[in-house]
DNA sequence: CTGTGAATGTGAATTTTGTAACAAAACCCC
DNA sequence: GGGGTTTTGTTACAAAATTCACATTCACAG
């Protein structure tokens, strides 16, 4: 089919669908259906397959899909099938948490720059890397190739730091900090939020209780 | 209007209006209408109003919302206008920052337990909690009134932590692990993942640079 | 080499979500 | 205190996403 327009929330469940699948390699499964993997990602079949047919045909018909062929063609859809390299601004208890987790340069995220605007936390080293001076950003983005700019400040500093970041040519930020901020069209912004799940968490409890 | 079903993207959007509504509070305005909101939300300021029309009229017409009375009006919409006592299982690199992380207690969500099985971390104390064996979360649960679960042990043991939890008689969880887990239908369950934010991200700036 | 069974890929039907339009309501000014 | 202005709440409409249904394709057996 190969489209245009995708879908966000497909691509939060592409995100699910190789996950599931990195499982099942695991325990050796080497071909699955569309009907099995929906059960393990609790979906529908063919919201798989209309997900899958955005981006080309990876199934066999009357077979179904070959587990690590899937994963293959997913990353290569997402454009996951490379290294992405990332500067993260603001060490402080979220950015450290983040700079420690193994899975961003296991799933090709690598976390290569860390800058900070304190004092006391420019020149500590965290998981081998050195913080630096958010003022040098625009050398380092450069010098280290960062496409992706991960913002761990406190949210009344989130502007200033997606100003440094758009200033020194990134291609696009995730924001942590529960602020909204406003950068050119071209630079790509998410909003990492997880506090909605909490939100939705306590609706629906309540909810279920009011029911009874 | 009070509905039934509330949309999912209803319940995030509504997290953000909080957030924007928080801000336009502390710049001292006392007024917004739906129109302003939305440009501060980046939606359609009919979505805001069709968003509030699931709980109730709010606004005043011809004027717009009183920011203060809204925010306590959306908060009790979704039942965050009380504390939720939470329970967090796995105390490694991401359960401290969310241990230490202030805008939890700040937003209700109050982190009361802090689990673990490593026998060298049991004991200790992060933020003044002390570190307790996961053994003891049945005993716990009881005596805290925990209400939710924060999962954050490996992938692997993200199952396990899920049924000392729902054995204990918790009511929902919130797993930040990345691996799925099944608990009973009565236990509200939901999926923190931030990769797909980064798959996101990847996935438009490759895109856009294919266009060019 | 043809028939059978299985599971994909896809167009059509359905459901859900989002947007536009407007009548009803509240405020304000004269 | 009535008319004009503004902005909500709600209905009607449009768009998008999801699910259904099935023709199509492939593997394999006989
Ligand atoms: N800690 C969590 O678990 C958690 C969870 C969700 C969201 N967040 C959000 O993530 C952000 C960071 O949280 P935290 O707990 O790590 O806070 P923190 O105060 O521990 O860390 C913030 C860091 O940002 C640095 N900083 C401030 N201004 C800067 C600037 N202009 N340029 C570069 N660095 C700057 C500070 O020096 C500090 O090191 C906050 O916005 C918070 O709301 C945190
Ligand atoms: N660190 C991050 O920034 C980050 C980001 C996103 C997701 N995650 C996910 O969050 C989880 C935790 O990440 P982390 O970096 O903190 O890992 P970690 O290894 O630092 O911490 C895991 C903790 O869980 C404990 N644990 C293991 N099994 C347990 C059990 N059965 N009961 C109770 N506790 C148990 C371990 O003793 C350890 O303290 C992982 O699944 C990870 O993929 C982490």
């Amino acid at each position: 089919m190969k489209s245009e327009h995708i879908p966000k929330a497909t691509i939060a469940r592409l995100a699910t669908y190789i996950q599931v699948l990195s499982e099942f390699k695991r325990e050796g499964t080497d071909v699955v259906s569309s009907e099995r993997l929906a059960e393990a990602c609790s979906v529908n079949s063919s919201q798989i397959r209309k997900d899958l047919a955005y981006f080309g045909e990876f199934g066999v018909r009357g077979v179904g899909y070959y587990v690590q062929d899937l994963i293959t063609s997913i990353k290569r859809s997402l454009g996951i099938d490379r290294a992405w390299n990332c500067g993260l601004v603001g060490v402080g208890n979220l950015g450290r948490a983040l700079l420690r987790h193994r899975e961003f340069s296991r799933k090709g995220f690598i976390l290569r720059g860390a800058f900070d605007c304190d004092p006391y936390k420019i020149g500590e080293i965290v998981e081998g890397m050195e913080i630096v001076c958010s003022r040098q950003l625009p050398a380092k983005v450069k010098e280290l190739s960062l496409e992706i700019g991960i913002i761990t400040t406190p949210p009344e500093r989130a502007q200033r730091a997606a100003n440094y970041l758009v200033g020194a040519g990134i291609k696009g930020i995730i924001n942590f900090a529960p602020s909204r901020i406003s950068v050119p069209s071209h630079i790509h912004l998410e909003y990492v939020d997880f506090f909605h799940h909490f939100y939705a968490a306590a609706f629906h409890i309540r909810f279920a209780e009011h029911q009874e």
